[in-house]
DNA sequence: AGTCTCCAGACCTTCTGTTA
DNA sequence: TAACAGAAGGTCTGGAGACT
């Protein structure tokens, strides 16, 4: 059972805590339970009515005309929508919403619709990075469990996996990437994307996965000798740690061009030696390589 | 103690629909 | 088309509790 502060249901929803209280003395959209000092907090259900209010509302039903539907024809009115118009943001907040009711079947059913509405690496850049993004949110606020955590990324995961496979090897002539994520690294989503990106520019890729040991890692550079290194570091070690891993990284590697990106850097600045590019997000990589 | 966040109320601006 | 009214939402202020 999620419980949400007002300033959460702003981040999640897009409607301004001050209008939230405004619509609930007003209309009564919401009546959220208080604490012993007053202050307002929201369950799951509230979290998805206001979701659901925000997708109408953005898409010009006014408040007062919301207010007078039920639940279910609020519902209604959102999937309806959701079959007519190409809103991007409309998917997202579905997205949010399966993953708190932890309907694994309407998420998986979603996931498949959007593959096949927008294409694989569109679904990616343009839904799944900004619901990750809504996601961490939750996160931050313990109202993510590790179950429904787990449910997320293995299906999406698993589409990436799906797409990947689908194609070509490169032939051994071509260009190499040795992908991988540093030791205790384990989320592995956005390195699955970078891996679907180089394959489909025809390089020829070795994916090595989550937390992969130093040791192994100098192996493999010197048995394959790639051209392109591409990492990500999403945990937030110290900086002077990153900076001699990275730092050891390229000397290793001096012939590749490595490739790094993720949270951790962009928190914690770090000195780029001339083989090091740090870059963003996917497209700017696909650009880039 | 200082800072942050939230609450509530008053007032203001903007937008929209209606009427003459 | 202009004037008006009502709805919706923004800004400001002051008080209170929570947090560091």
């Amino acid at each position: 059972m999620g419980k949400y502060s007002i300033k959460e249901l702003e981040r999640l929803s897009g409607i301004k805590a001050h209008t939230i209280r405004i619509w609930e003395k007003r209309h009564q959209l919401i009546e959220p339970q208080r604490t012993k000092t007053n202050i307002r907090y929201y369950s799951d259900d509230d979290l998805k009515k206001i979701i659901n209010v925000s997708v109408l509302n953005n898409n010009g039903v006014k408040i007062s005309r919301i207010v007078q539907l039920s639940l279910n024809e609020i519902n209604q009115q959102v999937a309806d929508l959701s079959e007519k118009e190409n809103s991007i943001d409309i998917y997202i907040e579905q997205l949010i919403v399966a993953l708190v009711d932890t309907d694994e079947e309407q998420f998986e059913k979603m996931l498949g619709h959007l593959t096949i509405k927008f294409g694989f690496e569109k679904m990616i850049l343009e839904i799944i990075y900004p619901f990750l993004e809504k996601i961490g949110v939750l996160w931050l606020t313990n109202n993510i469990t590790p179950a429904q955590e787990h449910f997320i990324t293995h299906l999406i995961r698993q589409k990436m996996i799906v797409a990947i496979d689908a194609l070509p090897l490169a032939p051994k002539e071509s260009t190499k990437a040795i992908l991988f994520l540093p030791e205790n690294e384990l989320h592995e989503l956005s390195l699955l994307f970078y891996y679907y990106i180089v394959k489909k520019k025809g390089i020829r890729t070795y994916y090595l996965g989550q937390t992969v040991p130093y040791s192994a890692l100098t192996s493999i550079f010197e048995v394959h000798k790639p051209q392109l290194v591409i990492t990500s570091f999403t945990t937030h070690p110290r900086a002077s740690e990153l900076q001699k891993f990275v730092d050891k990284l390229c000397a290793d590697c001096e012939s590749a061009k490595i490739f790094a990106t993720g949270y951790a850097l962009k928190k914690t600045p770090i000195t780029a030696p001339p083989n090091l590019i740090l870059f963003a997000n996917a497209l700017e990589l696909s650009q880039l390589v």
